[in-house]
DNA sequence: ACGGACTGAGAAAGCGCTGTCTCATCGCCG
DNA sequence: CGGCGATGAGACAGCGCTTTCTCAGTCCGT
């Protein structure tokens, strides 16, 4: 014979507080909110029927009611990349501080379905953080023009009135080329890093800057994950560079690990370099030049600006946040 | 002059879409749902109204409506520990395909904030999922009698009908143990993890059950992090063991480059091991010897089990996911 | 002792949906 | 040709809160 099902009890309301502290409804929810003047011996009589009950405000019905659910919603294109967990880690212990939470999702680096997240993000959100988007300019564009309020970070477009906080990619590469050149390197291979990128972009977009003091840049296809680096490592040797910038600090040390299999002494035969800055970095034989870029700041700067454009503040400029060149082992004299 | 703030538009809601196509608003959600029957032509022209609108449904209205928020609200102790933001991306795919989102929030591995933090998940959340969680036993018990779908990943707590699903930690570093004593290594020292953490415990576990095959086990306390591998440097120097047993790859990795610091040779001095095959493990020089968990089935597994438990099914017992041992070069013989 | 300014607390109207109930309408069989 | 089951579609009562409005007391000045 089969048992019951313990018919999920009844959830416990906002008017069974207010019975069991023979109180009104509104009266209750006073006292929740901290709104409005109650005598302090009925609050105190609610506050204890509040924790003899176990009650917890429904959040759909405060949502509801309050017309702002309390989420924010947040894409990433991908979890599993540290840079972005990092980013999302942060992001959602600022916005807990504004009394918010975060509705995470993840597009799989997939520019449609980042589309169409957000759009669902939508439905839940007050308002939304677009992490490094690959979406075309359009979508981005339709999304603005939802209205709700929307930061982006790592990612800008002209003449897209984005708000946007991004890490100073382009002056980050700079300075790797400045490091290079100034160590008497002409010919340097770029591991490049996913397409629709943006910090992809701005990377090529420092390295024909490069040009100017005198480097040489081959492009190689490459990716942003440890497996794309080592991978590319025969292609690396097939150029004559004498050095390598890799997209990050995966690649870099995927590379790394090839080349020491290889034979290949770094900085030895070949130097090279990171981004991103990864606990690792400092860790790998030998410890890796990168640049340090401020993932907390960015978390931060995203939960600041997200938060003043929630409470309606629209002219809110851009912010690129500075990063700095370490500079360790793995880079030498050409 | 100051340009007056474009007064937030109101909401679009399923009453214009009425309007808008001529309808009733019971149509339109009966449309929206596809739960009924509604005459082709009428549906189109819902459909159209909806599209022109670029009508959403709240999700607050829904869920109030419905009584279910259709959000799982998952709760991790570090987002920025890959282990966990594997699993919330892997966990977060699976559960989209049963038309779920997820709400992440990171407790800082602090079980006073993990309860806090629980509890206001219930708020939002048709069902939880608690991974690796710190908290006492209590509060644990605590969450289960809030009688709401509840998973608990990485921990298990005899004697409390805990639904779980679990990495076979145990056996992981008893293979570890078995592959060390079969080297000729008699003293191993054991880097260990965070305090609260069932992971932690069930490697204890094993490490006693390894006397066994006559192992002599000092343990040391250290951490989850690669820093605290790299702190470790000394102390395991001070120990007269052969080999060591890092608490997970991190710390194994930090580990091995002050020991590359230090001149210690690796394997040739000391033999060591990881846990959690993280990418890096492959790349690094000794590639290092850990135990493959299987991250992807663990939020699979995790996501269908939630599924049913929401489903009402209350009778499922608690899955063990099978490990595997790899060994590389970072172990030899004593 | 009486009117005005406060203060504390309840009643009730939403918030935007879902889902049940009800009501037309229509086709069809007897 | 009347009655009956289908079928399509609208009305409406919630879902659990917030918030405004209203009202009964209080306290004071005159």
């Amino acid at each position: 014979m089969a048992m019951a099902k313990p018919s999920r009890t009844r959830r416990i309301t906002i008017a069974d507080v207010a019975r069991a502290a023979d109180a009104s409804v509104s009266t209750v929810s006073r006292v929740l909110n901290g709104i409005g003047t109650v005598d302090p011996a009925l609050a105190e009589r609610v506050r204890l029927a509040i924790e003899e009950l176990g009650y917890r405000p429904s959040a759909a019905a405060q949502g509801l009611a309050r017309g702002r659910s309390g989420t924010i919603g947040v894409l990433v294109p991908d979890l599993a990349n540290p840079h972005f967990s990092d980013l999302v880690k942060v992001f959602s212990a600022a916005v807990r501080d504004l009394g918010a939470r975060v509705l995470v999702m993840d597009s799989d680096e997939d520019p449609a379905v980042e589309r169409e997240l957000a759009e669902d993000l939508i439905r839940y959100a007050d308002g939304l953080l677009l992490c490094a988007p690959r979406m075309p300019r359009a979508d981005l564009a339709a999304l603005v023009a939802r209205g709700l309020p929307l930061l982006v970070a790592n990612r800008q477009e002209p003449g897209l009135a984005l708000h946007s906080v991004c890490i100073d990619v382009h002056g980050g590469l700079l300075a790797v080329c400045g490091h290079l050149a100034q160590l008497g390197h002409r010919k340097v291979a770029y591991l490049a890093g996913p397409e629709g990128s943006w910090a992809n972009r701005e990377r090529l977009r420092a390295l024909s800057g490069a040009r100017s003091f005198g480097l040489e840049v081959t492009v190689l296809a490459c990716g942003s994950l440890t497996d794309d680096g080592y991978a590319a490592g025969p292609a690396v040797l097939d150029t004559d560079a004498t050095a390598v910038v890799a997209y990050n600090d995966f690649v870099a040390l995927g590379l790394l690990s090839r080349l020491t299999e290889l034979g290949v002494r770094v900085p030895g035969d070949l130097s090279l370099t990171g981004f991103d800055e990864i606990d690792l970095a400092r860790y790998s034989s030998p410890p890796l030049t990168t640049v340090a870029v401020p993932r907390y700041d960015l978390g931060r700067a995203a939960g600041e600006a997200l938060a003043r454009l929630m409470a309606g503040e629209d002219d809110l400029e851009s912010r690129t946040l500075p990063v700095e060149l370490r500079v360790r082992e793995s880079t030498g004299t050409a």
